[in-house]
DNA sequence: GAAAACAACTTGACTAGTCAACCAAATCGG
DNA sequence: CCGATTTGGTTGACTAGTCAAGTTGTTTTC
């Protein structure tokens, strides 16, 4: 980019720094990087949620609560486990449920049964939930690859090594 | 669980799918970089957040802020142009302030001089801010290279070109 | 076979982000 | 120069994430 003996270049168009108009170059790649990851991840979240509110009226998490709950099956699951997939604290999973309960989209029930943990409490996914699910299917695929964009199979794979490689660092730093 | 006929290969170490406990392969590789964006984001954004509250006990955003007034110098900014530097919606930035003023790290004035334009509220950073963020400025310095941890300055420049690509896409898909 | 440790949640109190509605000051159009 | 629109900012009502503290049921341990 740019050789930046001069101090103060102005930003280029699409730049993380004309993003947050700011006027001076960054002390360090390492910080420009951290910079575009954190802005670019704002605009896709926001992307994402947008679409979902559109088409069912649900959150992003809210969505995902659901996807897991379809991939359990009939059973359901304990609520910790949802939680454990999202890779969220536990005192977030439950109100999280909560707001779907009341939408009717699942379903909760304490186990009672003899021989089960009473302690767990079972969640599973209500027939509106699944169809809310089936309607929302293809739009999220074609969100999905849309969102890609215009990075081919090469550069999406450089990529998620690329950022596999910042989380290891961020995981254990 | 479910037998799983097919193969189903188990993730690999520190994949985006083991982090997420999920057995079956992605959709596609977009998908698998979409999940792998908003996976690292999610812990660099924890590490941040952890560090900063450990040294100085800000938030990331208050943090954002008083660096922003500083840079603004003596006199300050209106509410709002502290927000479009911040990429946020308005009615987030008048209750952050609200907390920094609260922590006595900003003060806020309503423009009263003949000629001002009297809707705006002129914010600054008073001593006891600038006294935090001279505090903060060497680790977060740190912090920020260590983040970018084990990429090179290839591989930095290689990482903010696709997600600049990826931001586009988002911005206007 | 009870006391202690632990596990599965739930609740409360924050910070923060979003949208919609609102108020007051400034500016624009006729 | 007066009414209509725009701009700067605040408030209310949600969703959500975080930490700390509680409750109830299960497992250890001696």
């Amino acid at each position: 980019m740019s050789p930046k003996p001069t101090p103060e270049s102005p930003p280029e168009p699409n730049s993380v720094r004309a993003a947050i108009r700011q006027s001076k170059p960054f002390a360090s790649r390492g910080q420009e990087a951290l910079l575009a990851l954190l802005l670019t991840t704002d605009r896709v979240r926001a992307r994402i949620a947008e679409r979902l509110a559109a088409l069912g009226d649900v959150t992003p998490q809210q969505y995902n609560v659901l996807r897991i709950l379809r991939g359990a099956g009939a059973d359901g699951l304990p609520t910790l486990d949802i939680a454990v997939r999202m890779l969220e604290r536990t005192p977030g999973i439950t109100r999280l449920i909560d707001r779907l309960e009341k939408k009717a989209l699942v379903h909760r029930e304490r186990a009672t049964q003899p021989g089960a943990d009473r302690r767990q409490v079972w969640c599973r996914i209500t027939g509106a939930g699944l169809d809310l699910l089936e309607r929302l299917d293809e739009p999220v695929r074609e969100a999905d690859q849309a969102a890609a964009g215009d990075l081919n199979e090469a550069e999406l794979t450089t990529l998620i090594t690329l950022l596999n490689r910042l989380r290891a660092t961020a995981e254990q730093g």
